[in-house]
DNA sequence: ACTTCTTCGCTTTTT
DNA sequence: GCGAAGAAGT
């Protein structure tokens, strides 16, 4: 059925024609990459493919609904629903769930976030029984290091190794770093919990020693296809090519240009060697920008001609020359933030874009504040996306926490959280002595808050605490699990038995966060009914994977009239009408990182970054800067950013 | 154990 | 110039 692909290009369909052995499309912004895949599948589909033998790979969640409504469009949600489609996190953790006892996981559990990695982190390393320093292992860099050696897959048996090449001139001893980590991952196991890097991770190890279910899956998974595959990981590439064996059933598409996750360990040599990867890769070039003006295009163009290390492709429309870009100087970020409001105005008000039309990105998160008031100031609707999450908010991670615990009460790290909620008490120096009773004995915390009397240095009156808080909270909730209630059932027990409202009442600012947890329970309820076949699980993992993005999706109303905020790094995939770019100076775009770095590489992934900013507008684009920026309450005269000097030159 | 005061440091980007 | 983490007080 060839009507199937008619909106495609010749390239394109090509591509989407080209079922069977490996695929690549390496191509520029707004070339119709991800459109491409989005057809491919359903051609697939419509030649006969099982979707259930169709693994797709997207970046973000989001990317993976979007694409997913897109093939229902062309050949209904029914098979589009069954296709394997979501972030290589998302995926690897059903195949994990589907795998548990083989890993030594039991049902039910935990996602950690990195804010829960770090809290784990930090009572391994303050535990008075091994003397680590806080301040030279810091929990947080421990857990960048972690996590960067599980995106190496290194495990703690290699990590002395991995230490001793890679992180030879620091401070760090590569023994501590051993110890740390082992522990980590101890107790993790031991609370029935995963962390972000084990989604990948687990799975390949899962695979290596287990050659049954890694066929089982290579049988599954008939085509894989990866989108942004310029950012992915050692992990992501092992896991990938291993899946798409041995039929090498697999398509990439990516944009060396746009490798933007280093920092996360992407490589995009995995893109660039991908035909010596495989054998008989059939290549697609795409040339052609649907998205962008001419002169946004070129403006993109211009830019990154400056890179030295990159594959080199041609990109060109046949679209109007649009307006030209609005290069902005401005005396400070006060007049800056004052300049892009003016702007949003006049668009809105003269020249037909509505706000939703509107995105300004920026190189890091707090940037959002030199805008935000001006807006405010002049009620312009905002959104701003990422960041500081919703569901990161304190009102919202308690109740968060306590569905988790009644899911899962194996994970001690969320008991002891929960019992820092309510001040019963109970303390941290308690709960150090109840954590410390249970590893010892190798007992879970809530049985050890039972037998609390056997404790060291528990006394009568504190265990009695303990036994009421047992009572009246942890018990009845752990009870919930075992007694088969639908989900609602649950969130409305876990509610009432934790008297959570009544702890949010107590708090600072109660007004607001019961305001904030009335709209939480809306959007679990939201979530719930348009997913009504979600488990507690499902739904706490929806949310934890879905972090900043529109766990809820996006409302369609009026109200969605709002112009967007958000890093570079987000508008990934996206594309918007009108976009700004502020913050286009030295040492903030690109940042002061990259500019005081020895590795000359740094700068041409910041290049990259603003190649991304640029080529998400469709019609119009702004660059601004300031010329003096506030900081740190001090302030200090900025240098024009090199990326415009390029352009101007 | 909980509350209030003082100091510090902030230098990225996300699943 | 602000929020988090530590120190000191109750
Ligand atoms: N053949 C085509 N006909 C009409 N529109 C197209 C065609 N190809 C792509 N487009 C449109 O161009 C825009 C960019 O496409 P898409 O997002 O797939 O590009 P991409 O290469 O994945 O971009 P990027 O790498 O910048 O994220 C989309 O709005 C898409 O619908």
């Amino acid at each position: 059925m060839e009507s199937l692909l008619s909106g495609l290009n010749p390239e394109q369909k090509k591509a989407a024609n080209r079922l069977l052995g490996p695929v690549l499309v390496l191509a520029g912004a707004g070339s119709g990459k991800t459109r491409t895949l989005t057809y491919r599948t359903a051609n697939l589909i419509d030649k006969g493919v099982n979707p259930e033998n169709i693994l797709t790979l997207t970046f973000t969640n989001k990317a993976a609904n979007n694409m997913k409504e897109k093939i229902a469009e062309l050949i209904g949600s029914e098979k589009a629903n069954k296709i394997w489609m979501g972030t290589f996190h998302s995926i690897g953790l059903r195949i994990l769930r589907a795998n548990l006892n083989s890993i030594g996981y039991r049902n039910n559990v935990s996602i950690y976030d990195s804010a829960d990695s770090e809290s784990l982190l930090k009572s391994i390393i303050t535990d008075p029984r091994i003397e680590i320093s806080k301040k030279e292992y810091p929990p947080a860099r421990m857990l960048s290091l972690i996590s960067e050696m599980k995106n190496e897959l290194i495990r703690p048996d290699e990590a002395k190794q991995f230490m001793k090449k890679n992180y030879a001139q620091t401070t760090y001893d590569p023994r501590r770093i051993v110890q740390i980590y082992k522990k980590y991952e101890e107790l993790k196991k031991k609370y029935n919990a995963f962390d972000f890097g084990d989604l990948i991770l687990m799975p390949v190890y899962l695979f290596k020693y287990n050659p049954k279910v890694l066929k089982f899956y290579q049988k599954k998974f008939q085509y894989v296809q990866i989108d942004e595959y310029q950012d992915s990981n050692t992990a992501q590439y092992v896991f990938s090519k291993m899946l798409s064996k041995p039929q090498n059933n697999i398509m990439v598409v990516g944009d060396d240009d746009q490798a933007i996750y280093g920092f996360r360990g992407a490589d995009f040599r995995n893109i660039l060697n991908f035909s010596e990867d495989f054998e008989d890769v059939f290549e697609v070039k795409l040339e052609k920008n649907y998205r962008s003006t001419k002169s946004i295009v070129n403006t993109a163009n211009d830019l990154i001609k400056h890179n030295k290390v990159r594959k080199g492709k041609k990109s060109y429309t046949d679209n109007e020359e649009g307006k030209d870009i609005k290069i902005a100087s401005t005396a400070n970020n006060e007049k800056e933030g004052k300049f892009v409001v003016k702007e949003i105005q006049n668009l809105v008000n003269n020249k037909g874009f509505k706000y939703k039309d509107i995105t300004i990105l920026y190189r890091v998160n707090a940037q959002s504040l030199y805008i935000e008031k001006h807006l405010k100031s002049k009620s312009i609707p905002y959104e701003i996306i990422g960041a500081a999450n919703f569901f990161d908010r304190k009102e919202c991670q308690m109740f968060l926490n306590l569905l988790k615990f009644s899911l899962n009460p194996l994970d001690d790290l969320n008991i002891g959280l929960i019992i820092g909620y309510y001040k019963n008490n109970l303390g941290a120096t308690t709960i150090k002595k109840l954590k410390q009773y249970s590893d010892e004995n190798n007992i879970g915390l809530l049985e050890t808050m039972r037998e609390a009397h056997k404790v060291n240095g528990i006394g009568k009156k504190r265990n009695k605490y303990i036994q009421n808080f047992l009572e009246n909270y942890l018990l009845p909730m752990e009870e919930l699990r075992k007694e088969d209630l639908s989900l609602k059932t649950i969130i409305n027990e876990v509610k009432n038995i934790s008297q959570v409202e009544r702890l949010i009442n107590q708090m600072k600012n109660s007004d607001d966060r019961r305001e904030n947890f009335n709209q939480l329970l809306g959007f679990i309820e939201e979530i719930i009914e348009k997913h009504e076949d979600f488990s507690l699980e499902e739904l706490l993992e929806h949310i934890k994977l879905n972090a900043g993005q529109s766990v809820i999706d996006e409302d369609k109303s009026e109200d969605d009239n709002k112009i967007k905020l958000m890093t570079v790094h987000s508008s990934k995939g996206l594309e918007f009408p009108v976009v700004f770019v502020m913050g286009l100076e030295e040492k903030t775009f690109p940042h002061s990182f990259a500019v005081n770095s020895e590795n000359k590489l740094a700068i041409e992934e910041e290049r990259r970054l603003a190649y991304v900013a640029f080529t998400r507008a469709e019609k119009r684009l702004y660059l601004t800067y300031a010329k003096y920026r506030t900081k740190y309450g001090g302030g200090s005269f900025t240098t024009r950013s090199r990326f415009i000097d390029e352009l101007l030159a």
